[in-house]
RNA sequence: GGGCCUGUAGCUCAGUUGGUUAGAGCAUGCGCUUGAUAAGCGCAGGGUCACUGGUUCGAGCCCAGUCAGGCCCA
């Protein structure tokens, strides 16, 4: 009887669609907007408008783009996105790091023996292939920006300005050459920056070593004991270090037959006897301050020399004998100890790390360090000055490229004088913001205690180290020579170091007869930390300082570090306004993603991409705080598909029951809105200012929140469902309905923008749901795309992309372009209400008391459908005149309200007598009582009535 | 071993200057709907706030220590 009725329903409508197939519908939107050239059309939008600069910090280019990468180039995106809605002109030069050790290892390991100038083109053609395979993944993440003119730090331009960077730093005095312990790999043969090093477990052997003691009070009585997880590094040792102030004593120690008289801490002496299995005897034969010990001699166990005794505040009680032993060629506390008391840097090691003639061990010349161990332990057991020896495990440093163990060795290496930057490094430090605060703290922790900055490495894949020789082989520093250099570089790029030999490179840049060059490079720190000069500065629409650097927190030593101590050299200042931090991806667990079984397969972004799409990839960056670690799961892209499917409904149907509504010509005055109305917009005001505030403060997860809760409660929950009878069954033109349709316009134009830089992909495909004037622009396009000058230039006749007059205020695009070039929605007062907010508070929590008695009379079999009951609801009397019934019966959804006073609130429950309506299907007292329309209420009859 | 940081329901997050019975969304369970339908709505269960001690009338919040995890350094 009643099933024709759904045909004189205004039900939505939409094209769509519900399912999102964002795998195939994402490259879709991307290529029309590089055919529109979306990031050229927004410079355009906001040329004149406030500049802010994120800096792209430059990845490696080498491997793919795995999940941290995403993270960090999908933050920068939000930043960039959300920047750009709330009205600044935020350009995005992305960048890559091109130089440097992985790259040239991984060529010299598939071809040996390739002449410098081999490896740097095989490394150069490795580089831009991964520049591309980034470049095309970073893209597909919906990252917008520049991606046609990336700053590569090889680009002979950028080289050039490395080079001139270098030159300053020699006029300031801060470069020196010096003989110097440094991170050496003798698997690379090179020297190694600090983040070149990574910490492996192994097993070395340590030894108890008695130095007898030669002069002093003690002088053949007694020996110092020293001990030591190097034995290699002994033939080196020329002294011993205690600390002043600790107490230390002469102990008598037996071990079976055998009797000692040694000098150590007395707070190790229960450890030392524990560990070597020597006694301790009686008491202390004496009890001094270590500093009394300063300035005798110990003999070297098995070579013809005295190791002095010197003091030091680095010794410390935890391990070993509380007598360091020190070798200024082999150690950082060493050399500054030894070079402190004039003591020879002595490091017979040579490149492969094997023994020198200078050890003073014939039968060990050329034998590797590390298997050299052995024969120091047998030599001191021959010698008698072995007091014991044990298998000691402890983290020790690698070649973070060729894994071998690492040695600290004094070769002839080129420094930054850090020293001299680091006063006004930290002041600088202070003047940036730091997200979150305590990146200033660590910052400031590791440029307190940087050493000096080894900026030399023996590799080709580089720029030149710009050091030349005089005939004399004497090493020169020379400015004016560097940046003529870089001129020539800028031309030719810095091939021409490697090409030319000594005699055509002095012809070439004019310098005296018989200079020469070496074949040593820059360490690459310096290539992207001079990336404010030589890209911001540089870049016409950049600017050095630029207003935020954002990449993850081991960049505190990384790339924010080196950044900082080249702009200090060059301009005296940070680099960068605001610094922002994000952790690292971690398991389920909270797990290194790497140290995992779990993950160890799908970490590429590329396979959530391909399976879950950007966008999905995106709501996970924005859902995260990723301040600390950031989780990672394969439960939490399950979760997030429920967000995503929650969020694109919600966007469906307001679509939908906006379908037959044109925005602009039925606005609805305020006073034409009903309670509901206000109450969402009132609702949309705050959460458009929770979402502004967040996006300014890049609390991304804030507004995930914000707006998930917004559509899944207020909107799906509540107007929503709500407004369904007055939407559906309501004449189109019905004064409510069409101010609903009024409100769920604005709300929609807000989720959408609010959403935009998140969700990248899926706002703009319904942005031109709602405006199809945008679709039909974007199909052109994609068609045309062959013509696509002409695309362009037919949008220019449109006045699209016109400059924008800057002495006139920012207005939004035109509501048919992408929703990427809209403004985000400005916080409307008017529609702010805090009675009305408070109001709906408490009819919410009536609504709960409702909900809760209908639940058990439905328990009950009293009522099926909640339409079916009568609600007796008691509360507040100000709720029966305040509201009119018909709106409450609304609000709560129910075909039949009575209200009755009460201090309390509560309901009660029975089944209504009214008969049910066969086209709203609400049980109304007039259903009956209309001759033409037995079946349908009264306003259900007037509407079909009017159709007819 | 040192520096910096983190630890609130199965998951992601709130939790104001210390102040009732620690909240939300999702997930789970049980229903309703079949006019958002590979959707929508309701109700319910679920937490020793990592652990231990301290300060306080009162601690998720402040202090100390322990444990677990992360980054950096040794």
């Amino acid at each position: 009887m009643s099933q024709n009725y759904k045909e004189t329903l205004n039900l939505p409508k939409t094209d769509f669609p519900m399912k999102a197939g964002l795998a195939t519908r994402e490259p879709e939107i991307l290529k029309s907007w590089q055919e529109t050239r979306l990031y050229e059309q927004i410079q355009t939008a906001r040329s004149g408008a406030e500049l802010f600069v994120l800096h792209d910090g430059p990845p490696f280019a080498n491997g793919d783009v795995h999940m941290g990468t995403a993270l960090n180039k999908i933050l920068k995106d939000l930043v960039v996105k959300s920047k750009t809605m709330a009205g600044f002109r935020a350009p995005f030069v992305p960048g890559w790091d091109c130089h440097g050790l992985p790259i040239e290892y991984k060529v010299v390991k598939e071809t040996r023996g390739l002449s410098p100038l081999e490896v740097r083109q095989r490394s150069e053609a490795f580089a831009r292939r991964f520049i591309d395979i980034q470049r095309e993944q970073f893209k597909r993440l919906g990252v917008l920006g520049d991606w046609e003119h990336p700053y590569l730090t090889m680009n002979p331009a950028y080289e050039a300005e490395i080079l001139r960077a270098f030159a300053i730093f020699v006029e300031h005095g801060l470069v020196y050459e010096s003989m110097k312990p440094v991170f050496w790999s003798t698997g690379a043969q090179t020297a190694l920056a600090e983040a070149e090093v990574e910490y492996q477990d192994r097993e070395d052997t340590a030894v108890y070593v008695k130095f007898p003691i030669v002069t002093g009070a003690l002088a053949g009585q007694a020996s110092i004991l020293i001990w030591t997880t190097t034995p290699w590094t002994l033939p080196a040792n020329l002294a011993i270090a205690v600390h002043p102030k600790e107490r230390y004593v002469a102990q008598k120690f037996t071990r079976g037959e055998e009797s000692e008289t040694l000098v150590l801490a007395e707070s190790l002496v229960a450890a030392v006897a524990s560990a070597t299995g020597w006694q301790a005897v009686g008491e202390a034969v004496q009890t001094f301050a270590g500093n009394k010990l300063e300035g005798i001699g110990a003999q070297h166990p098995f070579l013809p020399r005295t190791a002095i005794v010197l003091t030091a505040d680095f010794v410390t009680m935890d391990t070993g004998t509380g007598c360091v032993h020190i070798a200024p060629g082999h150690g950082e506390d060493d050399y500054s100890l030894g070079k402190a008391n004039g003591l020879p840097i002595l490091s017979p090691v040579d490149d492969l790390g094997r023994y020198t003639e200078e050890v003073g061990l014939p039968e060990l010349v050329g034998r590797y360090v590390f298997d050299a161990n052995v024969d120091i332990v047998r030599l001191l057991r021959a010698r008698g000055m072995l007091i014991a020896e044990r298998p000691y495990p402890h983290s020790y440093p690698y070649c973070w490229r060729s894994k071998t163990p690492i040695i600290f060795r004094a070769v002839e290496q080129f420094f930054i004088r850090i020293d001299d930057l680091r006063k006004q490094a930290l002041h600088a430090i202070t003047t940036v913001t730091w997200l979150p605060a305590w990146g200033e703290n660590r910052i400031a922790g590791t440029v307190e205690s940087r050493p000096d900055w080894v900026i030399s490495r023996q590799r080709s894949w580089g720029v030149p180290l710009p050091v030349f020789y005089s005939a004399a082989g004497e090493s020169l520093l020379n400015p004016e020579w560097i940046r003529k250099l870089a001129d020539l570089v800028a031309q030719r790029g810095s091939n021409v170091w490697f090409e030319l030999d000594d005699v055509a490179l002095a012809a070439a840049l004019g310098l005296p007869e018989g200079t020469r060059h070496r074949n040593d490079t820059i360490d690459v720190w310096i290539d992207s930390g001079v990336s404010h000069q030589a890209v911001c500065a540089t870049h016409p629409a950049l600017r050095d300082p630029a207003d935020m650097y954002l990449e993850a927190t081991d960049q505190h030593r990384g790339w924010f570090q080196s950044s900082l101590m080249t702009s200090v050299a060059l301009h005296n200042r940070a680099p960068y306004k605001t610094v922002v931090t994000h952790g690292f991806v971690v398991d389920v667990d909270g797990r290194k993603i790497s140290k995992s079984s779990t993950y160890s397969k799908p970490m590429d972004a590329g396979h959530f991409v391909g399976r879950h799409g950007a966008d999905l990839v995106r709501l996970w960056v924005s859902s995260v705080n990723y301040t600390d670690d950031v989780p990672f799961s394969e439960e939490m892209f399950t979760r997030l598909g429920d967000t995503y499917r929650r969020i694109r409904n919600t966007l469906r149907i307001l679509l939908g029951n906006l379908a037959d509504f044109e925005s602009g010509k039925q606005e609805s005055r305020k006073e034409e809105f009903t309670f509901v109305d206000r109450w969402i917009l009132d609702r949309l005001q705050q959460v458009v200012e929770d979402c502004r505030a967040a996006y300014a403060a890049c609390e991304f997860h804030k507004v995930y929140h914000t707006l998930n809760q917004f559509c899944a409660v207020d909107l799906s929950s509540l107007y929503v469902d709500i407004t369904k009878d007055r939407m559906y069954c309501d004449a189109p033109e019905s004064p409510r309905r069409r101010a609903t349709q009024t409100a769920m316009s604005h709300i929609f134009d807000a989720l959408c923008k609010l959403l935009a830089p998140i969700l990248a992909f899926t706002t703009e495909e319904a942005w031109s749901h709602r405006h199809p004037e945008r679709s039909a622009a974007q199909r052109n396009a994609v068609e045309g795309s062959r013509g696509a000058p002409e695309t362009l230039s037919s949008r220019e006749e449109g006045g699209t992309v016109a400059s924008r007059d800057p002495s006139t205020p920012l207005r939004s695009a035109r509501d048919d372009e992408s929703v990427h070039l809209q403004l985000f929605p400005e916080p409307q007062s008017a529609w702010r209400d805090a009675s009305l907010r408070m109001e709906g508070d408490e009819l919410l929590q009536l609504r709960g008391v409702i909900g809760q008695a209908i639940e058990k009379a439905r328990q009950e079999k009293l009522i099926g459908n909640a339409l079916e009951a009568r609600v007796v609801l008691h509360c507040d009397k100000r709720f029966a005149t305040a509201i009119p019934r018909e709106e409450l019966e609304e609000f709560f959804i129910l075909s039949d309200l009575q209200l009755e006073p009460a201090l309390e609130p509560s309901a009660s429950v029975a089944r209504t007598p009214n008969e049910k309506c066969a086209r709203c299907w609400r049980h109304r007292p007039t259903v009956g009582t209309i001759a033409a329309h037995p079946d349908l209420c009264d306003r259900c009859a007037a509407v079909v009535e009017a159709r007819a």
